[in-house]
DNA sequence: GTGGTCTAGACCACG
DNA sequence: GTGGTCTAGACCACA
């Protein structure tokens, strides 16, 4: 895998760690990284963001706890082997559900109508893609 | 105002106090709460909710500082008079805009097609309106 | 819960934080810490034994994510209220099967006879019931 | 002796060069393998267990230092000739109390009784003997 | 008061 | 080379 597929924003309200883990996470159920892909090293991913290795280790302990990485000894991390991709859309789906209904109660409360929303919304899904 | 539009959910990842401060701030500027709208007061907040009465304080202050609110001495809060409603939709949308970009790039990390998204969002934006 | 109830010990090859990981989940399985029942601080479990806060702060971190520890926010962290119990006296036993397995296979490594090692393991069992 | 009686798993917790290590150090002193016998090359070992050469040698170093194994010139290593089978069992016993400690201490964090997991254990000791 | 995050750096274990 | 562990310490966010 890419180091540079990793987008990290020091700025933002989420912790670092954890939006390595929710990227790696959501990368790994849409399988663009299949079982047994080596992921960049911890002083590699450090080095490019100029983050700490630990925050990068930190990061890729708790996926492997989950159980969506393993550990190498000696060479690294990779995406477990015994995983499966999330098949399903449907299930995929279910990851961002609580986004989604966070976002209508904010339209809502903005009194906002469906259409411009999901147009936006549109939009933004069609690009880079 | 009535106390039990808010919605305060203690365990979620969101700080009560910034639950409590984008609520208002979303209902205010939709026009749900117009100008001069009292507000519960911190204790009934804190009572109701079960949560630390300086919680609610601390949101109530953020938004006076804001503008949004004011303080009526001797009355406790109400929105600010001078305060006008968004009129645009363009505008209150740009409030949910960070959000929405935020979901369009998980829904690519999953691989999500754009349809089945937009359903859903639409189905949670009819959803009890 | 009495921080003196964890036994940490420094020197032995199973980490630290891990030792107080495995500790507090098997006695949350087995009941002696109920749902709802407050843990120690971090600074005072760090305090106490004399090891890093963050140490300390590591092994919460890991059971939280578990959802056996629950954060309340600004008062510390404590048994998740939805955590129940392992009731099945086999089911707590599965928790200590791998250990069995290897304690047979190294038995058998050395030629020991049976009895001798459940007399012995007998006696441990008795002492400080 | 057989390579095929090393059980290596690359996954547990344990290093690879220590289950080798703690393997034969008991198969040597229950008498399993006597004194004098030639044990699998380093290649052979690591060529059937698809492990490094280097963990294979670093294990057979250590026995070595150990005065376990000898290194027979142009031969490979093999059980040292000095060496004697530890002839009394209370004396094997002794490289499995730690073990046995732990686990009457995890049974008592599990609030466990002691007839399930003698009768367990019991059974584990029966198997394949 | 609580825990969370991150950094910097040292040292170890493993292969 | 890899990751793991731990420390020390700073700073923040929350209640």
């Amino acid at each position: 895998m890419d180091v540079s597929l990793l987008l990290i924003r020091p700025a933002a309200p989420e912790p670092i760690y954890r939006q390595i883990v929710g990227q790696l996470r959501r990368m790994i159920a849409s399988g663009q990284l299949p079982p047994g892909e080596p992921l960049p090293s911890v002083r590699e991913v450090a080095g490019v963001h100029a983050i700490n290795p630990m925050t990068v280790s930190r990061a890729y302990s708790l996926l492997e706890a989950e159980g969506v990485l393993e550990r190498l000894r000696g060479k690294g991390m990779a995406v477990a082997a015994t995983h499966r991709r999330v098949q399903s859309e449907d299930k995929r789906m279910q990851l961002i559900e609580p986004h989604l209904r966070e976002l209508a109660r904010q339209a809502r409360e903005l009194e906002l109508s469906p259409e411009p929303v999901l147009r936006r919304l549109g939009d933004l899904l069609e690009d880079e893609e």
